[in-house]
DNA sequence: ACCCAGGGTCATA
DNA sequence: TATGACCATGGG
């Protein structure tokens, strides 16, 4: 099975999933910091608490008041380091020329220069890259490295570079593809894949010809 | 009482 | 280059 045939079976099983979900561009920037080792639902709850108390802007958050953030966002963990994160991600962001002044930089530079904030690693870079600016990357997480070596297409430990042109060069270069790809792999991963790989079932079995609407009642899961 | 979650940094060998 | 310790909360 080829790398874009995983990617078709997991289409065909769960269809599009409409990532990154946020407001703005800020805001999966914002995402994307607080989802670091954590769950979307703790995250999401903390995007939410800066919402409502209306610093969801970089403005905002870039003159904030530090305890003010960390408690807002203490429910996505590690939220000193998150904290100071958010206001250098927020203060770059201002620095660069706002929305604008990023879409200007092409992608090397926009993807080394989130590189050079401390916080802001190749997988939140290549996260913020696809999901905040519509740059082609694939984006390599703990799900992609667990999912590819238990298909046997690579070992999983590679380094973060090796495994994204690995990726890359064996798919289209369409941001399209990448946004949809990391997306369904984290729903695959999240709801199917957590102990056992390919379980009865499970759409990328070889046995499996499931698809998302050849059989409605059929159970997908592993 | 464990273990894990859509990482990243730093110190050490 | 490559391990290990650390960051911290929430849910199973």
């Amino acid at each position: 099975m080829t790398l874009f045939e995983v990617y078709q079976r997991l289409f065909d099983s769960y269809g599009p999933q409409h990532w990154w979900p946020a407001n703005s561009v800020f805001e999966v920037m914002t995402g994307a910091i607080l989802i670091q080792r954590t769950q979307w639902q703790n995250a999401a709850r903390a995007v939410a608490a800066l919402e409502r108390e209306q610093l969801l802007s970089a403005e905002a958050i870039a003159t904030s008041q530090s305890q003010q953030l960390e408690r807002l966002i203490r429910c996505s963990g590690f939220f000193r380091q998150k904290r100071v994160r958010l206001q250098d991600i927020a203060r770059w962001y201002l620095a660069q020329g706002g929305e604008t002044g990023i879409r200007r930089m092409d992608t090397p530079t926009l993807r080394d220069s989130l590189l050079a904030l401390s916080g802001v690693g190749p997988e939140t870079a290549d996260v913020i890259c696809l999901y905040a600016f519509d740059r082609e990357g694939f984006v390599v997480d703990a799900y992609a490295r667990r999912l590819f070596a238990r298909l046997g297409m690579v070992v999983g430990d590679e380094p973060y570079a090796v495994l994204k042109r690995h990726f890359e060069s064996a798919l289209p270069r369409d941001s399209q593809v990448h946004n949809e790809y990391h997306a369904l792999i984290v729903a695959h991963c999240k709801h199917y894949c957590r102990k056992q790989p390919l379980c009865s079932g499970c759409c990328l079995r070889d046995d499996c010809n499931l698809g998302r609407d050849s059989e409605p009642g059929q159970e997908i899961g592993c």
